[in-house]
DNA sequence: ATTCATTTGTTATAGTATAACATAAACTTT
DNA sequence: AAAGTTTATGTTATACTATAACAAATGAAT
């Protein structure tokens, strides 16, 4: 069931719903937000919303935020990096970002400790550019 | 009701019970981990933890995990700077460590946008060095 | 066409966190 | 010490987030 291509995989027809969705939001959705929106398309269970996500992360399209919990489009194709989201707490927007002294600062330190990383979270809580000025 | 003092600090009870039962877990535990084990000393509702977790945290002797749905003890008193968390995948285990190419890189990411930042997210999962020998 | 893997639908349930209100203990100001 | 205030606690109920389990449908490959 091929409805849509995107980054030259194809996206089945519940993974397109919710990235759509997701593409049009000006913030991140949570699931269940997701699944209200997507009542009209047909969906009826958080299942549809969770099992698309995965797949959508899965595929690189899709990032979650895990101090949030909800979900936002990936804003390219920057796949090997650590993707850095800057969060707004006073009006909720989320910008994404790649920075090569935080990515070179995870492996410096996994080094020295031992450690091998296989994936990083890093979400900076705080005000925005516009909400600055307020 | 003085309990137990820490860092300069009165604890009450609870967060006393909680603190304490954080710091004899060889891992984070999660809120429902914390109040099965706080059940002999009178614990019996989600909220006796929750709201000792919440000042723990205020206290700054706690992190929450936000990867994990989990809390563990702070490791010491650099409060100003990021913690970073290094989270293994296989055994669970979970180390803190401050790190200042990743503070700077927090710092000066945030500056180049515009962003305030209040509070960071640093949690790198992977193998620890215990666990990518086996 | 048959097989096999993947996706979807559906119901039920598990896991995480907070609202609301009552009670009690601790602090403070007199 | 008494009265008033704040903070912590107890308790019940509920909201929010996520997955298990199984059945049915679809898609791809031989």
């Amino acid at each position: 069931m091929s409805i849509k291509k995107e980054q030259g995989r194809t996206l089945t027809k519940n993974q397109a719903l919710v990235l759509g969705a997701l593409s049009a939001a000006s913030q991140p959705l949570g699931a269940y937000a997701l699944l209200e929106q997507l009542r009209d398309q047909g969906f009826k269970a958080p299942l549809q919303v969770y099992r698309a996500l995965d797949q959508l992360i899965e595929l690189k399209l899709v990032h979650r935020l895990e101090s949030l919990n909800a979900w936002t489009v990936c804003c390219g194709d920057h796949h090997r990096d650590t993707p850095v989201f800057a969060i707004c707490d006073d009006c909720g927007s989320v910008t994404e970002h790649f920075d090569k002294e935080l990515s070179s600062g995870i492996t410096s330190l996994s080094q020295r400790s031992g450690f091998v990383p296989d994936r990083s979270i890093i979400e900076i809580h705080g005000q925005c550019d516009k909400c600055v000025g307020v």
